[in-house]
RNA sequence: GGGCGCGUAGCUCAGUUGGUUAGAGCACUGCUCUUACAAAGCAGGGGUCAUCGGUUCGAGUCCGAUCGUGCCCA
């Protein structure tokens, strides 16, 4: 790209449409930044390394508002790093989602009447495959809508064969460690995916169900029970009192009989009951219930399973073959004839298990599983955080990892499904266990056989820190960019993954933690408040905005409303609030480029610039450090509020109009006004460039003939802060204003001018009479002149003459309304300097301060005392 | 049932360690097509900071209770 001189550049604007048109520049430009290469990282660099990796939006998914907003968070602060310096890699990639992906494949097979056991497991797996490659990973190209800067060639997979390689390899590790095992227990089946799932994937939500109260054993030896799932009962092996209850003591040890089966089944004693609730009796059915199922191992009581994988009775005759909801009807109305329903409580609510996948109701099962002792590996993931090793944002957030981390049970990994990491452990004939390494050769011959299970879908991406980077391999790219720096995710899986990164990170890596930082954020929700879902009819397509509105427009009503931690409102007047914002730079940009403004040469030392030069830059540099400050925070919301406020209300409706003074003045002034709009500009652009990175880049580039801001340097503080110019334009601004408020109190016209006088020698004001004429709609007195009314402000003077015209009532009541306010901090001053409590326990500062409120407000008093004296009468 | 958070303008939210007349965006009202921008400009209206009590010279801010609401866990 050649330079462009400021000439050229004034034709270029000359060019510029008077509206952004978002379309027409996003797809070049983003086409552009990755031809140029400029977001790939280089592990050979000699630069600082800055890593975020992507968490891993799922194959089977498309964009969201929720992945358009943490997108937005790490793209942002991913360029800021990339022009700070950094070797910057922002690491894209997906997980394969295994029971997501494999519904998805299945429910295609379905359309075909066929199943996936049809097809068998080899020819399933290679038909999901198939799947991905033609319809999976959307997500991936509408990323790139987004601006997300990633290094694409470093795309990866949950399931490619190097991430493979790394969880078999940390599978075998934790293995060989004792700390993966296999064991029966109680696990969470869900009888639609045919899987069991971890606790984590269990939702409880309150549901309308029934107890039924049902008496066990005969006369004297009966006891009454309550359950909400009658049809368990026919896999009851016994009843549990609690040991101290003397209502039943002298059944503990007997046997009662089981109604509608025959059996009989013993009364047990465990201190788990609560005698207090219910009967204070329970029965106990340990093979599908996780409660009972200890009481069952306590007092060595059978298991006995009456539920299929698809939740349907086994056996016990008229029922079997009846789902779990028919049986429990069947059962009720069963023990109802049979006279042994002794009250029934319907509906009665209470908390009910659901899959998170597919909203089923989980039916707790018995079975053999594969666990992750999680003790050591929680108690390192917790100690990481505590030792301050890792910092999480919000702070606020720690304890509820900490109640997580600390209070964890075994993680149940194995899942009855073929789409995944299939566990790679063997069984011999003789009972053999062995599990196989990646390049361990599996046992062969006679009778050896690879268990049929995968592995959950976290297990996998718990690892992706760094098995993205190559790991096991010592890999540069893992020399280089590991740990990572910060991982930006949202609060609601803390848990499920940002748990897991933690512990198999730290266990993986030798104790050093994936990250330094996790920035934790909200849930995108509409305009109310309120969650956004398909059901209620709230969610928006992102892409839908951004056709509409601009990716930028998107970006920053995202970032804006990113307060760390909190969830995130977005409607669609914000995004058109959004897109007027960059409609609004592109204007004063294009009116800059306009009227010459530069970035050719050095910006003139400061006794060469105007009060308003001064001013501006020192806003500039104010701006720099606040922003740069709340970016090391990860606070979005401020950051980007920061640069609205300095961009529109600074720059744009004050500077610009003053600019154009001085421009139409012309000489040297006129020259070093070019320069410094030229300069503010272009920090300006730097500065918003992270998070509206289209609409920054196209101005950019034009007003500086720069090749672009992606690889540009991020500005910092140049030592220009000027506190008398910051004063001396605040009066200015002061002045302007009330002229402009007496205005329109008046119900003058904006284009009408009025005569005034100012009096302005000797005060700050005096070298802005030209400006307060041209801002204010003033023009000079001329004979006869008449003042209606007076505005003393720091000393000076201005006085208009509206040739009698004057609204009376409205001036005075103008006038009145100050008054009132200046009484009541009057008032309230004097208060408090006449409490002695005040004077003696308030600091020095504060009391000194309320002194000079109070005469300031005085002041006020007496001067708009004054002005109303010299109103006409009427 | 246990834990955490929240309740500030019509809506969505800021409000540092207590200390000017409590702020922003959007919405609303009035006047303007003023030659960068009507997707704009200028000005304006609008809040007893959920309620009650307490601590303090002073409370939106700290403490307690109540009501409402949201989330997490069981």
């Amino acid at each position: 790209m050649t330079e462009t001189s400021p000439p050229a550049a004034a034709a270029e604007a000359q060019t510029l449409s008077s509206q952004y048109a978002p379309t027409e520049v996003e797809a070049k430009l983003y086409e552009r930044w990755v031809a140029a290469g400029y977001f790939e990282a280089d592990a050979k660099s000699e630069k600082p390394a800055y890593t975020i990796v992507i968490p891993p939006p799922n194959v089977t998914g498309s964009l969201h508002l929720g992945h358009a907003f943490e997108h937005t968070l790490i793209d942002s602060l991913t360029r800021r790093k990339r022009m700070q310096g950094y070797e910057t890699l922002w690491q894209p990639g997906m997980d394969h989602a295994g029971i997501a992906t494999q519904n998805v494949v299945e429910r295609e097979l379905a359309k075909e009447g066929l199943s996936r056991h049809d097809l068998g497991r080899e020819a399933f797996i290679e038909r999901v495959w198939q799947w991905k490659a033609e319809s999976g990973g959307k997500i991936l190209g509408q990323m790139r809508r987004l601006g997300d800067g990633v290094d694409w060639r470093r795309e990866r997979f949950t399931m490619d064969e190097g991430l493979s390689r790394a969880v078999q390899t940390i599978f075998k590790n934790l293995f060989d460690d004792g700390l993966i095992y296999r064991a029966e227990r109680i696990i969470n089946w869900c009888p639609r995916c045919l899987t069991a799932i971890s606790d984590i994937e269990v939702e409880y939500q309150d549901d309308d169900g029934e107890l039924v109260s049902i008496r066990y054993g005969e006369g004297d030896a009966s006891i009454v029970v309550a359950t909400t799932r009658a049809e368990t009962m026919l896999g009851d092996t016994a009843v549990a009192v609690h040991p101290d209850d003397e209502r039943y003591r002298h059944l503990v040890g007997t046997e009662i009989e089981l109604p509608l089966t025959g059996r009989r089944i013993p009364v047990v004693a465990d201190a788990h009951v609560d005698p207090e609730f219910g009967t204070g009796a329970v029965k106990v059915t340990p093979a599908h219930d996780p409660n009972d199922f200890e009481i069952g191992q306590r007092h060595a009581l059978p298991s006995i399973t009456v539920l299929d994988e698809r939740a349907i009775i086994t056996a016990h005759g008229p029922f079997q073959g009846l789902d779990r909801f028919e049986a429990r009807s069947a059962i009720v109305a069963a023990l109802r004839a049979d006279g042994r329903i002794v009250a029934e409580k319907r509906p009665y609510t209470h908390s009910v298990g659901h899959c998170s996948r597919c909203k089923t109701t989980i039916e707790p099962r018995q079975s053999m599983q594969w666990w992750v002792k999680v003790g050591p590996l929680a108690q390192a993931a917790g100690d990481a955080v505590r030792d301050g090793r890792v910092a999480i944002h919000p702070k606020e957030m720690e304890s509820r990892y900490f109640g997580w981390v600390d209070n964890l049970h075994d993680w149940c990994i194995s899942r009855q499904l073929w789409w995944g990491h299939r566990i790679p452990v063997w069984y011999g004939p003789e009972g053999e266990i062995v599990c196989v390494g990646p390049d361990d050769q599996p046992p062969a011959g006679e009778g050896w056989r690879q268990d049929n299970d995968v592995l959950d879908t976290w297990f996998s991406s718990g690892l992706w820190p760094f098995s993205t980077l190559g790991w096991p391999e010592q890999t540069a790219d893992l020399q280089k960019f590991f740990p990572t720096s910060v991982l930006v995710t949202g609060y609601d899986i803390l848990f499920f993954w940002v748990a897991r990164m933690m512990m198999f990170g730290l266990y993986a890596m030798d104790g050093t933690p994936p990250f330094h930082t996790i920035a934790l954020h909200g849930m995108v929700r509409d305009q109310f408040g309120k969650k956004m879902s398909k059901s209620f009819g709230n969610a928006v397509d992102p892409l839908d905005w951004m056709d509409a509105y601009g990716t930028d427009a998107l970006r920053f009503t995202l970032a804006r409303g990113a307060n760390p931690g909190t969830d995130v409102p977005i409607g669609e007047e914000w995004v058109q609030g959004s897109r007027n914002f960059c409609n609004k730079i592109w204007n004063a940009t294009r009116f800059a480029l306009m009227n010459g403004a530069t970035v050719e040469g050095p910006l003139p030392p400061a006794e060469e610039l105007s009060t308003v030069d001064r001013w501006i830059l020192s806003r500039l540099d104010a701006t720099v450090a606040e922003v740069d400050a709340l970016y090391e925070d990860y606070q979005f919301a401020k950051l980007s509020d920061a640069l609205f406020h300095f961009a529109w209300d600074e720059v744009f409706d004050w500077y610009v109009e003053l600019s154009k003074i001085t421009l139409q003045a012309g000489g040297a002034e006129a020259a070093a006004t070019r320069r410094v709009l030229g300069h503010v500009l272009d920090v300006t652009l730097r500065l918003l460039h992270p998070i509206v990175p289209f609409v920054t880049e196209e101005l950019w580039t034009t007003l500086t003939g720069g090749e672009s801001l992606v690889v540009a340097a991020w500005p910092q503080p140049e030592g220009r802060r000027d506190a008398a110019a910051e004063a001396e334009i605040a009066t200015l601004q002061q002045v302007v204003t009330e002229v402009r408020r007496f205005r329109g109190e008046q119900g003058l016209k904006p284009g009408q001018k009025v005569p005034a006088r100012l009096t302005l020698a000797g005060t700050a004001l005096a070298a802005h009479e030209a400006p307060i004429r041209t801002l204010a709609r003033l023009e000079p007195d001329a004979e006869g002149f008449a003042a209606a009314t007076s505005f003393p402000i720091a000393g000076a003077l201005v006085e208009l003459d509206l040739s009698g015209a004057i609204d009376v009532p409205a001036e005075r009541r103008r006038l009145e309304k100050d008054r009132a306010a200046a009484e009541k901090v009057k008032e309230q001053c004097t208060k408090k300097l006449a409490n002695e409590g005040f004077l003696s326990k308030a600091s020095a500062e504060v009391v000194a301060k309320v002194r000079g409120q109070l005469e300031a407000a005085e002041a006020d008093i007496e001067r708009i005392g004054g002005q109303l004296d010299r109103l006409p009468q009427g």
